[in-house]
DNA sequence: AAATATTGTTTAATATATGAAACATTGATT
DNA sequence: AATCAATGTTTCATATATTAAACAATATTT
């Protein structure tokens, strides 16, 4: 029974074949991340039977990552919660990204020029997720919070990032030529997609009515580093129906364009190597 | 600027006993923790030394990290670094504290006002860490990133929240009477602190001229929740010799004061229940 | 280019982490 | 208050994770 099927294990994944994973830490790692937002708090026969392992093992699963700092209990309760540890690892990635040095800046210039919301993504795998944001002032401001996952395919973010995919890299990021869709606008299959991306990739660009929330628009475009390669992406969101077809074609764009512009020059990209490597 | 070194500076858990550690899962954080600003990337050889444990049980561990998408090969290296997975478990636990929803518009309502960097803190067994902030415009920007620990009580972020023990807790939180050292003004033993704290706890707010960092001058106030209990700080920072003194206890020690104020209020603090429980 | 050192990966014996079961403690219900 | 149910914790036999050792594949040096 204790024997690992790491196909079985998360669906989700496309790793490596993997030929060991080590019990105790996937299983605690499983504990770290079955809190969020909606379930702050849980406490040992919960964890045991949502994870399906006994509640001897949770126990010492949970002491240990107690130990750790990562996990605390809540006062007068048997609940355990994240603790303060957690935050190390998720910022010192952060701070191991170049890109998070010049971001906040940049993203309250643009959210100022606009009067938007505007944030920086990093693609992973199949997501995007948000490392930076600057909130509206004013409007309703976006509720994505730094670490929210979306997948790329059904944003703009995240398609200004897989167009910078060879069309091989593509098929073998998306297995399944399904796609899940989220909108009307999703492209619904590995196929339409890259037809979706040639456009992106031609524009620079990309604008969509629809994006993962209904009702939100956004404007996004790719930041690229030294190498050329787009490893970032940034956009505006707006509500639809609120903004004029003219500006969103005109200033909003242009904000974003020299926003990300502004990004890749200081990320070392510069025009001539892109030309170089195109022609 | 001086930079703060956070390896360093944690070396104390003062944890219950534990009875069992899972291996498995200690050494698999063991193995995230040592990914830092300073080290980036490392490779199997050097993490199986630094934690003087067999290469090929680093070898199975680094493969599980690597599912879980908390680590990932540098490309064309033998190094691995954090990967996106990590930020994850931080952000969902800065969800589920409550303050994060209100801290971001205080502090940049600070900031504006004193032209100064401004920051949010909570405690965490010894150490203050960093959970929100806003760096200042025109001035050497604060290089603290959220995430950074502090000791306690080398801050006066710190000692606002230590304020707000009793001497038995304190000494608990302490059991060596000693206390490391930061500046001639830290306290060098828990009396001491207790002493000092006495003080901050009557004035409601701590101004520092040496602060951790030398060079530095904070000025925090605690930050209350509906129980009056002080659940975080928050500060301005300021070179010193660049800010006159009456500023400091003009404009300055009043702004971080309606800020602390303002997020108590969000917090469902209110002052009645405060003068109750001391009366 | 050959030799050597370093790193990556697998194997197999054995030391040990695991989990069913028992027991202890706390909380809920009558 | 007494009983029952749920949760917290420990024990101990055994399934399994660990690691020394071997081997394979790279780097590095000569």
């Amino acid at each position: 029974m204790g024997e690992v099927d790491p196909v079985a294990i998360n669906t989700l994944n496309h790793e490596p074949d993997i030929k060991y994973i080590v019990p105790g830490l996937k299983r605690g790692l499983d504990i770290l991340k079955i809190f969020n937002r909606k379930r702050v708090q849980m406490n040992a026969p919960e964890i045991a039977n949502e994870l399906q392992v006994p509640r001897s093992t949770i126990f010492r699963l949970l002491q240990t990552l107690e130990y750790m700092d990562l996990i605390e209990k809540v006062p007068n309760t048997s609940n355990y919660k994240l603790a303060a540890g957690a935050l190390g690892l998720g910022f010192e990635f952060l701070a191991s990204l170049e890109i998070t040095d010049f971001a906040d800046p940049i993203l309250e210039k643009l959210s100022n020029k606009t009067g938007l919301s505007a944030h920086v993504v990093i693609r992973d795998k199949t997501d995007v997720v948000f490392i930076a944001k600057k909130s509206a002032k004013l409007t309703f401001s976006s509720s994505v919070n730094i670490g929210t996952r979306l997948p790329a395919h059904g944003t703009v973010l995240g398609r200004v990032l897989l167009a910078d995919l060879s069309k091989a890299e593509l098929k073998k990021l998306y297995p399944e030529s399904e796609l899940v869709s989220f909108s009307k606008q999703t492209p619904e299959s590995v196929d339409k997609l890259s037809q979706v991306l040639e456009l992106d990739r031609v524009n620079g660009y990309a604008i969509s009515e629809a994006y993962f929330e209904h009702g939100i628009g956004s404007i996004a475009a790719a930041i690229r580093d030294g190498s050329s390669k787009a490893v970032a992406a940034i956009n505006v969101t707006y509500q639809l129906g609120t903004v004029e077809k003219s500006l969103i074609n005109g200033l909003l764009l242009e904000s974003v364009l020299a926003a990300a512009a502004e990004l890749s020059r200081q990320l070392n990209y510069s025009d001539q190597k892109a030309l170089r490597n195109v022609g």
